[in-house]
DNA sequence: ACGCCCACCTGGAGGC
DNA sequence: TGCCTCCAGGTGGGCG
């Protein structure tokens, strides 16, 4: 679930239940994420204020009245869930509910992810900005500066196929691999294209394209949060039709195209494109 | 330094 | 039904 647009829609969720509200009590129901939680992770967080959510790269940051920020990752199958005070009661928690805040206005949010491979860190925000968890990430695709001249500055001289040049956080942050297929194949790139061969006009295309897929996504969270920001709602979680992701062997979506979007393995990830429509 | 491979962990889907 | 294999939206460590 999680990229950059499904880390803001959960952000854009979280905020008006939690920012301005106090987190009375959190269980740490299992300490073994991939970031082992502290023993003392619980009496750190209860009784503090949030004072904001802010999100980099993949990364929510709710910031705490003490001058501490919680960076939480969300891995592969994380997410954050909303109950308000009567259905939390009547929902029992799940085996993958990690950790559960609960708010002072009853309303409480579970942290649930399966395959554990997501995080939470409590910072002192004096060393959030040169934190190692953001050491050497790329810039924010949807920044203003970010366009064809810093992507192709990025690319410069890397020999790695450009799909995997996008997974790459160090070239930019937020891409992972549904989007990296997306905006490859609106812009027309090949998958296999050589990193270095992107830039200038076609590296103008490609930020473009990335650009507009992420916004896209995150408009299409924005509708349905509505439906799932009510009790028990799951944030984050809303159906986009994708082009090429996941649909190999079926048609392209391109007008008269005829081909068939096709799967290939780079740097063991899956990619879905159009050999015809992506040169 | 770079690029590739794999491990981390659980669950769902599909084949037999 | 059950068992097996494959696959999954991310990241980072280790290796050549």
């Amino acid at each position: 679930m999680p990229e950059l647009p499904e880390v803001e829609t959960v952000r854009r969720g979280l905020m008006p239940r939690l920012v301005g509200r106090r987190v009375v009590r959190l269980q740490q129901r299992r300490l073994d994420l991939r970031v082992p939680l502290p023993a003392k992770f619980a009496s750190k967080v209860e009784g503090r204020g949030v004072t904001g959510i802010d999100r980099r790269a993949k990364y929510l940051l709710i910031r705490l009245d003490d001058g501490q920020t919680l960076i939480v990752h969300l891995g592969m199958s994380g997410r954050m869930t909303l109950y308000d005070a009567e259905t939390a009661v009547s929902h029992p928690l799940d085996r993958h509910d990690h950790v559960v805040f609960d708010m002072d206005d009853g309303w409480q949010v579970r942290f649930n992810d399966a395959r554990r491979f997501g995080l939470m860190v409590l910072v002192a925000d004096e060393v959030l900005a040169t934190h190692k968890l953001f050491k050497g990430m790329g810039p924010e695709p949807l920044d203003d500066a970010f366009d064809g001249n810093v992507l192709a500055a990025r690319l410069a001289g890397r020999k790695t196929p450009i799909k995997a040049a996008l997974l790459d956080q160090k070239t930019l942050v937020g891409v992972g691999n549904i989007y990296a297929c997306e905006a490859l194949f609106l812009a027309g790139i090949s998958p296999r294209r050589s990193a270095h061969t992107i830039k200038g006009e076609r590296a103008g295309r490609l930020v473009a394209a990335i650009k507009k897929v992420l916004l896209r996504s995150i408009e299409d969270g924005g509708s349905t949060l509505r439906d799932h920001v009510q009790p028990g709602g799951e944030l984050g979680y809303f159906q986009t039709r994708f082009n090429v992701y996941d649909r190999a062997g079926i048609a392209c979506p391109t007008r008269d195209c005829g081909q068939t979007v096709r799967r290939l393995v780079q740097a063991g990830r899956s990619t879905f494109y159009c050999a015809r429509c992506q040169r």
